[in-house]
DNA sequence: ATAAGCATACATACATGAATGTAAATTGCC
DNA sequence: GGCAATTTACATTCATGTATGTATGCTTAT
């Protein structure tokens, strides 16, 4: 039973991403073979040959598989000019964690991503690709924090650079401890609160200082 | 040139755990050979047997070589009833990040934590003892926000718990996200306003809804 | 429309290298 | 001289990548 139709293949790929995630998971990227992988997936070793270059290719395949719907969030909420600028910030980040929150793939993901896995050479084209999304993302952020501060949303004298590197940080530390342990608290219900302190915290008192700033 | 005296013996081991540090960084712990621990150690693989039993082990001590002087600043910290109990958390948090942003190995601890390093079975006693170190520094943070409330420095309707892990989440994010480019900000200037911005807003908007909390 | 031919989507088998753990050998301190 | 500290040598395991096999879907020409 070879030779299936391009449908079938196309199931196949995707079926071998779900396996990829589920033993990177497991077993942690490294230590994965993909004879696990292709074992899970119900196929064998040559069928992952035939799809992807080897793991690191594989592995970027899933990441990018993870990140697209995230990607095409913010993208989407970057197109308008937003009137009320905190709100698209508050926004964005609730969609993020409560897509984190609902979506066990998501959350796959970045257990994977935070904690079962080694960002070395091997994996360079996947760092960069992370390292232009995070440029991305804390740009546009940025942009809303500006936009903030001019409609009067946060002091004048807010450093919008570290107020986003803090709002950033501050998302990167949720997702990251939450996902060690998802029964600790129900993050779709307590993200708003959590995101509204840190907000509150930007407009009461925002970093100012900033010595190194070029 | 065998058989050294025991402190050389010592310093034998120093180096290893030294050079497992570099090596873990580079490399990555999963992808890090023994032999290049040893020959960056100066000298060979069967040293590291005879002082580790194996990578665990030898990662093991390299973790608790590192996150032993932090804990000792919990523990000190802990033991004294504070006045000022928000002062004695933004204290602690900014000596943890003034201590990260000046000393090179600990960057290197938590770079390889964060980045270079898989969290699976095969290292299940590490994990372990990360686990029961967050549980012990969240607890103690939860006990000082209690105070905080106590002595009216936060909302008597705050959600400790929650303060809690939003702030053990910045910290994190913070740190996670700050080695990934130290040249990026200048943290130990950056750290103290950061810190307050958060802070002012557990004071102004502290998370108050935990519907799932027990 | 259909048969030939080519490309596809895998499976199987193999060769290779690499890292590990251990056992034995070596040397020098106490 | 016995043991501590380290080296050297060895056996084994294991995952990888590749090369080859193969059967079928797809396409084109007639």
């Amino acid at each position: 039973m070879v030779k299936k139709t391009r449908e079938e293949a196309r199931a196949t790929r995707e079926s071998l991403l779900v396996a990829a995630l589920q033993v990177f998971r497991e077993r942690g990227v490294a230590h994965t073979r993909l004879s696990d992988v292709a074992e899970r997936a119900g196929v064998t070793r040559g069928a992952i040959y035939w799809h992807f270059k080897d793991k690191a290719e594989l592995f970027q395949a899933v990441c990018e598989r993870g990140t697209l719907p995230v990607e095409a969030l913010l993208a989407e909420a970057s197109q308008s000019v937003q009137r009320d600028p905190l709100a698209t910030v508050r926004q964005l980040a609730l969609m993020a964690l409560t897509r984190l929150a609902q979506h066990a793939d998501t959350q796959a993901m970045f257990d994977v991503i935070f904690h079962k896995c080694e960002f070395t050479e091997e994996l360079a084209p996947v760092v960069a690709k992370n390292d232009a999304d995070r440029a991305a993302c804390l740009s546009r952020v940025q942009q809303l924090f500006n936009q903030a501060v001019a409609c009067g949303q946060l002091p004048p004298t807010t450093d919008t650079f570290l107020a986003t590197q803090g709002m950033h940080a501050y998302m990167v530390g949720l997702m990251h401890e939450w996902v060690l342990n998802p029964q600790n608290y129900d993050l779709a219900a307590c993200a708003g609160p959590l995101l509204d302190c840190y907000l509150a915290g930007l407009a009461t008192r925002p970093p100012l200082c900033r010595p190194d700033a070029g």
